[in-house]
DNA sequence: CAGAAACGGGG
DNA sequence: GTGTACGTTTCTG
């Protein structure tokens, strides 16, 4: 199966996790969920004293404790493994067992349960993995009505398959409201149109109005408008369902106006209805089994645009202007009618056709982030990129058997904020219109430090032998060139990864291939131009304002003596920031050679 | 000027 | 859900 998404529910007191995936069969693709009985949450616990810290932790109520050997800073520590019964325990439990006093700290207390378990079995979504199991009969689970989805019970560790990139099926949507004042109220406002487009070329606009297009389809009432919705979207049975901006406004608006009419949006391939998860102040509008992606935060991440309206986005993208309608002159068009009323019909459809061709252009290096950093599409579609680095970073300490850093406390945190490490270096323009210009930088000055001073954590030491420590620049920090950092060689295996794809790219001769090698190297690229950020966001667990410090201090160092040089073959530099600067050449000014 | 509040997208 | 955005612009005292 294609793992889609996981979660997990509870029954008898107990944690399922469940995998939500597809698989083809002759009669098409095919929902399945494969459930998980066998996993129990755990905490580190680095204890002041191990043997004392056992009886006292035998007073709680948990699952089991483990002793095990794990790296810390550098040093192998001996830790507690404490497996939980469930996770609701965790949070309650944790505190009370950091506060013991044979306990010095605990790790890891705070990842949710789903995500440990894809680290764990070292699974990746959006990739291919091979279960083994019984099937169950459906509604033997709760939540588990749906008739169309294959229910199994697996009975050994899933199985990791390497695989290409799935064809997904992938259906947008686009909602429009009567909207007599302003933004429509859902209160009172009603849905008046739905409209669908699929990869597979379906266009269908639903609505109460009637029109000759072929793709509208009239229903007596808004109440068969949510109806048909829901219909459409089984019958349909898509991997992906695709919104602009679906999270905060379409999805919440049907929800609401479903509510009030008494329609469920059951949606799930479990037979769940539509939920809504607060991500901070936001939403996200889930549809379990399906990944729902609002495609506003993911454009707004991956392109660079002062608006991010539908239509802008649009024009970036494809360069063509897409018909608009005003939004507070919706309801005219509707009141209106006739040839109105067609353009409005119109300009639904072109929404959700457009949303479709935006997801078939940013999807592809989504998915891939997906398949790289381990966590489900859903969540790297609304994750920073600071998180991607970050849930990249935890599943490779799992792998190297690192303790993955705390999160900053609020203290903590407001601490980090005030004081911050100091930027690259800037000169500022000299005025006038310059000629013969020349521009150096360097590719990937950050990352290229971290890894050849071997910047970490766990590598940052007080004082060290002659000969043995990288010294920064002015402040003097010393990093052990002995042994690699856990951040060097994590940056130093994405950019040798990069490599190898980028020469396969090259020597690739299939067109397919070489976009999908390409869109690969590309999300390396962003991973690890987002990794030298880890040590000065102060939210990071990996934070440490002395590496930020040391690396900013490194390329500060390295430009102004690169500028230097120049300077001594004739180069005027007229600008500079952070890792390049322009030049002018002044003839006069050369006393060596031949410049080029 | 600093800190608080609003904003984004959507109709 | 082993949880609570985010970075920037505009307003206010």
């Amino acid at each position: 199966m294609v793992l889609l998404d996981i979660d997990y529910i509870t029954e008898n007191e107990s944690a399922i996790i469940r995998l939500f995936g597809t698989f083809m069969t002759e009669k098409g693709p095919k929902s399945i969920i494969a459930l998980d009985k066998n996993f129990l949450p755990y905490i580190y616990v680095i204890p002041i004293h191990s043997e004392r810290c056992r009886e006292e932790l035998a007073e709680f109520d948990v699952a089991r404790v483990e002793q095990v050997a794990r790296r810390d800073l550098g040093r192998t520590v001996q830790v507690l493994k404490v497996f939980f019964k469930h996770p609701r325990d965790v949070p309650g439990l944790r505190d009370e067992i950091a506060n013991l006093s044979s306990v010095d700290e605990i790790r890891e207390y705070d990842l949710p349960f789903y995500r440990r378990y894809l680290i764990d079995k070292g699974l990746f979504p959006m990739g291919k993995l091979e279960v083994h199991g019984q099937p169950v009969a459906t509604g033997e689970y709760p939540g588990c009505p749906a008739e169309d989805t294959y229910l199994l019970e697996i009975s050994e560790d899933p199985v990791p398959l390497e695989s290409d990139f799935p064809e997904l099926k992938i259906l947008s949507f686009d909602i429009e409201a009567y909207n007599p004042k302003g933004m429509p109220r859902a209160e009172e406002d009603p849905i008046i149109m739905i409209s669908f487009s699929s990869n597979e070329g379906l266009r269908k606009v639903i609505s109460m109005a009637q029109c000759d297009f072929d793709f509208v389809k009239t229903v007596a009432t808004e109440e068969d408008i949510l109806k048909e919705f829901v219909t459409t979207i089984k019958n349909e049975n898509p991997h992906i369902i695709l919104g602009y901006n679906s999270d905060n406004f379409d999805f919440s608006y049907i929800n609401e106006r479903a509510k009030l009419l008494g329609i469920p949006i059951d949606l799930g391939t479990d037979g769940s209805s539509l939920k809504f998860m607060r991500r901070g102040f936001t939403n996200a509008a889930l549809v379990k089994g399906r990944v729902h992606v609002d495609l506003y935060p993911v454009v707004r991440r991956y392109l660079s645009m002062d608006r991010y309206t539908l239509e802008r986005v649009y024009w970036e993208l494809f360069g063509q202007d897409k018909e608009d309608i005003p939004g507070d002159e919706i309801c005219d068009y509707w009141d209106n009618g006739g040839l109105q009323l067609a353009s409005l019909f119109k300009y639904s459809l072109d929404d959700a056709e457009s949303v479709t061709k935006i997801g078939e252009k940013m999807l592809p290096l989504t998915m891939e982030l997906t398949r790289i950093v381990g966590q489900p599409f859903f969540d790297v579609a609304r994750m920073a990129t600071g998180q991607l680095v970050e849930w990249y970073l935890i599943r490779k300490a799992f792998e190297t058997r690192e303790l993955v850093p705390n999160k900053p406390s609020a203290a903590e945190h407001s601490h980090r904020r005030g004081k911050r490490a100091a930027g690259g270096y800037v000169k500022d323009p000299e005025k006038g219109l310059h000629e013969n210009i020349v521009y150096f930088d360097f590719r990937s000055l950050y990352p290229s430090i971290i890894i050849s001073k071997n910047v970490s954590l766990d590598t940052l030491v007080e004082e060290c032998e002659e000969g043995a420590c990288h010294v920064s620049p002015e402040a003097g920090y010393l990093f052990l060139k002995e042994p690699r950092g856990f951040v060097p060689s994590v940056i130093g295996n994405v950019l040798t990864e990069r490599v190898r794809l980028k020469t396969l790219m090259y020597q690739a001769t299939d067109e397919r291939e070489i976009q999908v090698l390409n869109v690969q190297q590309e999300a390396l690229k962003r991973l690890a131009n987002s990794m030298y950020g880890v040590y000065g966001f102060s939210r990071f667990r990996w934070y440490s304002l002395e590496c930020a410090d040391a690396i900013t201090a490194w390329g500060r160092d390295y430009i102004k003596k690169t500028m230097k040089k120049a300077e001594k073959f004739g180069f005027k530099p007229i600008y500079a920031d952070t890792d390049g600067f322009y030049a002018v050449y002044d003839r006069k000014a050369d006393s060596a050679s031949d410049p080029s």
